[in-house]
DNA sequence: AAATTATCTGAACACCCGTTCACCTCAAGC
DNA sequence: GCTTGAGGTGAACGGGTGTTCAGATAATTT
């Protein structure tokens, strides 16, 4: 046999993405074979060679492209006026987007010491990039009075570990619904950073 | 060669343990072979089976020690009177046992997965276990009228998650001092859960 | 219809894995 | 000083690892 019908490098490669992502994120990466991941996408070890150039290379394409997509998805949205109005937005959209990628970004908390120094550079850097949009929210308030963080920076890291660690514990059909962690949470940040609760 | 001059169970264990946990903190359960483990304790592979029953078995046995210990030491500490100061009490000590222990700490949030049913309920008992005692100050808060959560369960992981992070970035000699850091999550914890800040 | 290119197979490569075990040596008890 | 057992070795077991590549077939171009 050889190759079969209507396949193309798109679709095979979105499979072999997807099976990946979904075996990373469960088992981990150094515990997940090629063989695993490729029979996942119903095709044998070598094709994953076709795709991508090694195992390392693939975890770092999901990495980026999902360190990108998210970046891009926050750029996109219209932002509402006023500080506290973007924060309220931030914490929606970063809680929406942790609900809708749980294992991509469980990947990229977890998995960036299996590459390279050059990729995790660039990865890191995404990061904070998106990182830095809090921040900026939060200086933007800083100086309208609105809130009061002793340190933006630590109240950015503060806050997104906050809303990510949502993700460990949240099952769905549980005690509260996703609205209602979403409400709670945003009080949570908002007084955790509020200028008239303290100096 | 065989038995080593001065080697005991004891000595051997501890190296063993102390070099899995090490090496399991750094790259991964399953990225670590038993072989670099025994390395790393200056002793052979087939050691380890008189120490441990397998590799699992040798993770739990490190999971289970960091969380026992984790709860001995809050248990055994002096606490001080009223909701505000043991919740400050709290934060502090578990921003320092993050600091001396960064590896178990790593260990114990991520490697999880790499536990059978029965070990992954046992280590997951003593971590609700260890949040309990954070519940338990919250809820006294609650009803002296000091704190207003709107869910303590929700401020529980909300707390943790947000002091668990500051291992993520915090490295010595940057531009805040532990000190400083300690103060700074203090007060927006303090904020995030106070009755005054909003109902 | 023929030639070419894109896509995938499946076997092979050298190496590493967790685990077991017969054997050996040191330390302690009689 | 001899025996006993605790503590450790190192080779071996079956099997899995990431990666390569000649060969085969489907799609596309000419």
């Amino acid at each position: 046999m050889a190759r079969p019908r209507g396949s193309t490098s798109e679709i095979t490669g979105q499979r072999l993405r997807a099976a990946a992502l979904r075996l990373f994120a469960r088992h981990g990466f150094a515990a997940v074979s090629m063989r695993q991941i490729a029979a996942g996408a119903g095709v044998q070890a070598g094709t994953l060679y076709l795709h991508f150039a090694d195992k390392e290379d693939l975890l770092f394409d999901l990495l980026r492209s999902h360190m990108e997509d998210l970046i891009a998805a926050w750029d996109g949205q219209a932002r509402p006026e006023g500080p506290l109005d973007r924060l309220r937005e931030f914490v929606g959209f970063h809680l929406g987007r942790n609900r809708d990628h749980p294992d991509a970004v469980f990947l990229s908390y977890m998995e960036l010491r299996n590459l390279g120094p050059a990729n995790f550079a660039r990865i890191e850097s995404l990061r904070r990039d998106y990182e830095d949009r809090l921040s900026a929210i939060l200086a933007e308030g800083e100086a309208a009075g609105v809130f009061a963080c002793p340190d933006v920076k630590l109240a950015t890291m503060a806050i997104i570990a906050m809303l990510n660690g949502v993700n460990t514990w949240y099952r769905e059909g549980g005690r509260l619904t996703r609205e209602r962690v979403g409400e709670i949470y945003w009080g949570m940040v908002r007084q955790a950073v509020a200028a008239s609760g303290r100096a």
